[in-house]
DNA sequence: TGCAATAGCTAGACCGGTTTAGTAAGACAG
DNA sequence: CTGTCTTACTAAACCGGTCTAGCTATTGCA
């Protein structure tokens, strides 16, 4: 015999399908004898519900929907996706939820996904990554009315629940931490510049950059990949008045960067203070390890996954969440600009200013 | 009105159920004229299947499984995890299969999703990786009845497809390179112990130490973390003789010992040449950048994506498949050892033997 | 004692597809 | 003109659950 079904379970117990089916959902309609009974039948058969069955009758799948709509092969490259989906697996695993994946090429294409998906009934509901500045995905995901959870924000209005870290408040703490130490010629090589995420971190550098009274505070626009990073310090540490501090929107990028900078014999921290906006393995396990600021991406994963649960359980008034501003780690690649002074205020007790060579 | 089912299409284009589903299924039994007004209906009304409906019925369900037993926080760690994904993604969504995702302790949790999943008709195949010296999931798999795929091997009876990479000629030709130019004294920070590739790598050396005639040759297992690279690495480098190359299993470790080793200020390569087992982006942006095995982890995944699915189509006579024995990419992480001389063959073109101090 | 309420259960509709058995109509051979 | 075969289609069973309406026996209460 194949799979025993509740039919099988029901004739073995003696009882009718209906009153296996409250037995085994923990409802109401059957006595404790006979629930336990019917229990004891089920586990002996090894039975096991059928998900589609279920999903027919309009019951959770069990399931939520992960869409990222970036090239295959930049996935396995950003550590920030690989530690958001730890995090949220963390947590699903443990409400034995699964978690269904895909790749696509465009926002089109996500859009698609998100539509066949919900009307497969293949998913409970859906996050979604990469905000951008003006997201066409939002009235969608309204419109299919299925629960979603935004990473980036926040919103002005309705629409999904929204978790985000403040940008804008740890891009400041970056700036005022370099300015602290004497840096006036700060450069930024940011991400794609129509996520919505982006555009914050390059306004706050230009506002912390006029507060200041900073030389310079340039922004240059990324795809995120390590070639773009490298490329764009090698442009910035060729000109004359180079920066004396760069700032790198992912830690790929400034490792990248750091390469460079050896390659070209500027010594870091010596002659280049360099600043990851992500820490990972990666920061901490490069010479010298990178100052980078600690956005604990596993913890959001985890956090996205508790509140897409949440909102797909219907429970409460779960409104948009802000996830602790991100802290900066000091590590041995800043210090105090090669001519420069530090403008009034210690350099950070733990910088660690002996530029030991590798 | 809610989503548009079937009998609403056979209502609208004035047929029967049936008929619709002949039609939509590209399967004979209407006319091509009735197949194509019932076509057109079904875009007008934009129709969906309902895959939970389809699954009920036998059909497939459009996923495939890939469960992962090591603890959540590592996943993201690991760039094998992240390219392997990347690869399998790309096929898979050129398919319109979605990735059945899940991360458990270990594996008795793992067997037990096997199990839950195929009952519940949630995929229609899976994907297992880290294979085990007697693995207790092949037999349980099978028993299964399900399609799957062993990233690892050879096989020696019967089960499932297996993919694998010669890791032994691997290992062989990476201590055939250190020996040419020198090495006598060379350490292997393997990986778990358990796990078939990390037994099959510490036999490669020991046979290839024994046939050179080096004058050692330890392997240490590891649990592939960066925090135990750098403790193995600091130990060896501690050591009265210590080696003069070290071949990590995992690039991960390889950075971490790059790193301990520019901390005791060990030169790389002038003193210690250093290899990794899996090239990655992390092995090229790293200063001095790693001689490392280049196993195309992207590819690999491809593959496993697509013998899968033919798997499941039942297409053919896909037997075991072997990959692409992976090349040593040189770098410039490895040269001569301080005191040692070539053993009569050339250092390799390749080698940068100037250790240019980041 | 009589009637309503309730606990405990059964029968069967239902979800949205697929698939099989059956039917009506037309084509063709003898 | 009859009998058989094929084509195009319909009706209904089926997959494995959930859920509602309804039935019966017991209990509660006046």
């Amino acid at each position: 015999m194949g799979r025993p079904t509740i039919a099988d379970i029901a004739r073995r117990a003696g009882v009718s399908k209906g009153a296996v089916s409250f037995a085994l959902n923990g409802r109401p309609g059957v006595s404790e004898a006979t629930r336990a009974r019917i229990l004891q039948v089920a586990e002996e058969m090894n039975w096991r519900p059928h998900s589609a069955a279920r999903a027919l009758g309009g019951a959770r799948s069990d399931a939520v929907g992960l869409v990222i709509a970036r090239p295959a092969r930049t996935i396995g490259v950003e550590p920030f996706f690989s530690q958001l989906l730890s995090g949220l697996q963390a947590v699903l695993s443990a409400h034995s939820v699964a978690l269904h994946l895909m790749v696509v090429e465009d926002t089109a294409a996500e859009i698609e996904v998100y539509r066949r998906w919900t009307s497969e009934h293949r998913v409970d509901g859906f996050i979604v990554v990469d905000l951008q500045l003006r997201d066409p995905r939002l009235a969608v995901l309204d419109a299919l009315g299925l629960p979603a959870v935004v990473l980036g924000g926040p919103g002005k209005g309705a629409g999904p629940l929204r978790i985000w870290a403040d940008d804008r408040e740890a891009m400041l703490s970056i700036v005022d931490y370099l300015a602290a130490i004497g840096h006036r010629r700060i450069a930024h090589l940011a991400g794609l510049p129509h996520f919505q995420h982006t555009q914050r971190r390059i306004r706050a550098l230009r506002d912390a950059s006029r507060r200041l009274g900073l030389e310079e505070a340039l922004s240059v626009p990324t795809d995120f990949s390590d070639a773009e990073g490298a490329a764009a310090t090698r442009t910035l540490l060729s000109r004359p008045r180079r920066p004396t501090a760069i700032v790198y929107d992912s830690d790929v990028m400034a490792v990248a960067g750091l390469g460079v900078a050896g390659e070209m014999g500027v010594a870091v921290p010596g002659e280049l203070s360099i600043v990851s906006f992500d820490d990972s393995v990666l920061a901490r396990i490069v010479h010298p390890p990178l100052t980078a600021l600690s956005r604990d991406t596993f913890a959001l994963g985890e956090q996205v996954a508790r509140s897409l649960l949440a909102v797909i359980d219907d429970a409460g008034p779960d409104r948009d969440l802000q996830m602790p501003t991100p802290r900066l780690t000091v590590r041995e690649s800043t210090s105090p600009p090669a001519g420069g002074s530090p403008a009034g205020v210690n350099s950070t007790g733990t910088v660690d200013s002996a530029s030991e060579p590798v």
